[in-house]
DNA sequence: ATATGTGAAAGCGTTCACAGCA
DNA sequence: TGCTGTGAACGCTTTCACATAT
C-alpha cells in the first residue's frame, strides 16, 4: 500500500521510443497540471469574449503567473506558439483539453450525502466541465432513492455494481473521517482509481490509485501560520532594532 | 498587485538576529506547513487514544510520508523528540500549534450563502479546530438575518463594518465567479488579511495578503489528467514493442 | 541498542536570458 | 522588431546516511 501517491511505478519503456505525445504526458510535472487547468479555465473565457490571439505575458498575467513560467509549461505539450505573435487561443484549447484528457467523459460518484455531498451534487461546475455526477452513495437508508441535484441517492452497500454499471472513473468522498477508509476500500473494489477526499483523513491505497485530498482544516491552517508568521515578524523586527517602518530603534 | 502569492516581502531584518523561534518560523518551507498540519490532527487522535510516545517511523506511516520527510519537518521547528525512544505525543502537539499560531482564535467570515457557503457554515471541523465562523454575508437581501448554522446573515455591504467589529481574519470566498474579485476587494479593505477563495477565478490582491484556493474543476482535472496518462502508457507500451506485463512484442 | 537530528547529495521546479523564428 | 521556445543557472524540497544522544 502508498499513501497518497504511487511511488515509481516500474512501467517498463523501451530507450529509443519516440518523444512523441505519450511520453511527454509522463514528462509534465504535476505542478504544471495544475496550471495547465487554470490556463484553460481563463483561454475558455477569453474564447467566449471572441479573444483570437493572446501572447504569453496576457495569459500569465491573467492566470496569476510570470511569463517565463507560463511559456515552459506550454512547451510541456509541445509549440503551438507564433513567436513575434503569441498563441491562438482556440488552437491552446483544444491542445490543453487532450492533454488534461478532456475529451473523454469521467464520471463521477459522490459518497456521503451531508451538507457537502449535498453541495457538491448541485454543484453546477462539474457537468459543465465534462465531469458528470452518476451516482450518489450515503449510508443511510431513510436517504436511499430520495433525489439530490436530479440523481436518486444509492446505498453506500451497492457501490461495487452502480460504479461499475454507470463507470465511474472518479471517486468523491465527502463522509465523515471515520467512514473515509472504508468507502475508499469500496471505491477502489469497484474499480474506481481515482479519488477526491474531502474528508480530514490520510488514506491507504494501493500504488495504482491517485487520491488528491481537499483539507479545509489544513488549508485554514496554513493561512493561520502566516498570520502568526507576520506578528511574530512585525513583533521581530522592533526586537531586531528595526521598527515596522524601518526607523532603526536600536542601532 | 500581486497574484495569488506575495513574492519577496520586502522585510528588513538585522543580520546578528539570533535564531529564536520568529526567525525559525520564517525558515519553514510552505510545504513542510502544510504537512505539519497533517502531522498535528494525526497526534490530535493520539491523544484521545491514549497514546504518549510516538516514533517518526509510526507518525510517518500515520500521515503518509517517508520519516526522514518528517524528522526533518519536525527539525524547521526544534528538536522536542528523545533518541533512542521517540517523541512525546503532547509536547509535539503544543509545539506544532504554537508554530502554527494556533493558540489564537482566528474568527472566519464566509461570504455566498449558496450551496457551498451553507455547508462551510454548517461544517463542525471549523470551530472545533479554532477557526469559529463569526459573520456570514450574502448579496441576497432576502437573506439578511435568516440564521444558517447559529449566525444570521448580513448583507454584503456591511462586510467593512461587520469584519472590523467580530475581528475576522479569515475570509472564506463561496461566492459565484463573477462577484469573487468584488468580494474579496471588499475585504481587503475590511482588513482581511487572509483569504481561502472557493471562486474559480484567479483573485488580484496587494502582497500583503495571503490567498489559498481550492477549485474543485482543477482537482478534477488533474485526476483526468492521470487517468489519460495511465490509458495512454498502456496504448504506449504495446505500441513501443513491450507490452505491459513486460512481454517483448516487437523487439 | 535504538531512534533522533542534520549536514550533504540528489532531485525537481522555477527563473533567467537569449537563440531562433515569424 | 517582437515574442516564443528552451538550455542553463538557480533555489527549494526531498532523500540519504550517519553522527549524536539516551
Amino acid at each position: 500500500m502508498a499513501a497518497q501517491r504511487g511511488e515509481g511505478d516500474g512501467v517498463v519503456t523501451s530507450p529509443e521510443a519516440p518523444a512523441d505525445v505519450r511520453e511527454r504526458a509522463r514528462a509534465i510535472p504535476e505542478a504544471a497540471v495544475a496550471r495547465l487547468a487554470v490556463y484553460l479555465r481563463v483561454l475558455s473565457g477569453m474564447v467566449e469574449q471572441g479573444v483570437t490571439t493572446i501572447s504569453s505575458e496576457e495569459l500569465a498575467g491573467a492566470a496569476g503567473v510570470n511569463s517565463a513560467k507560463l511559456r515552459k509549461d506550454l512547451s510541456y505539450i509541445g509549440s503551438y506558439g507564433t513567436r513575434g505573435v503569441g498563441y491562438d487561443v482556440e488552437v491552446l484549447v483544444s491542445h490543453i483539453e487532450r492533454i488534461l484528457g478532456l475529451t473523454r467523459k469521467h464520471s463521477v460518484a459522490v459518497v456521503g450525502i451531508g451538507n457537502l455531498g449535498h453541495a457538491l451534487a448541485n454543484y453546477g461546475g462539474f457537468p459543465s466541465r465534462g465531469f458528470p455526477v452518476a451516482a450518489l452513495f450515503d449510508i443511510d437508508p431513510d436517504l436511499t432513492g430520495v433525489p439530490v441535484g436530479g440523481i436518486p441517492v444509492n446505498h453506500i452497500d451497492d457501490i461495487t455494481s452502480v460504479c461499475a454499471e454507470r463507470e465511474v472513473s472518479i471517486g468523491v468522498i465527502a463522509t465523515p473521517p471515520q467512514a473515509a477508509q472504508a468507502v475508499c476500500d469500496r471505491l477502489v473494489s469497484a474499480g474506481v482509481q481515482c479519488i477526491l477526499n474531502f474528508a480530514p483523513v490520510v488514506l491507504q491505497v494501493p500504488d495504482y490509485v491517485e487520491v488528491r485530498k481537499v483539507d479545509l482544516a489544513v488549508e485554514m491552517q496554513i493561512l493561520s501560520f502566516h498570520v502568526a508568521r507576520r506578528a511574530d515578524e512585525a513583533a521581530g523586527d522592533v526586537v531586531n532594532g528595526i521598527g515596522v517602518d524601518g526607523v532603526v530603534i536600536r542601532p
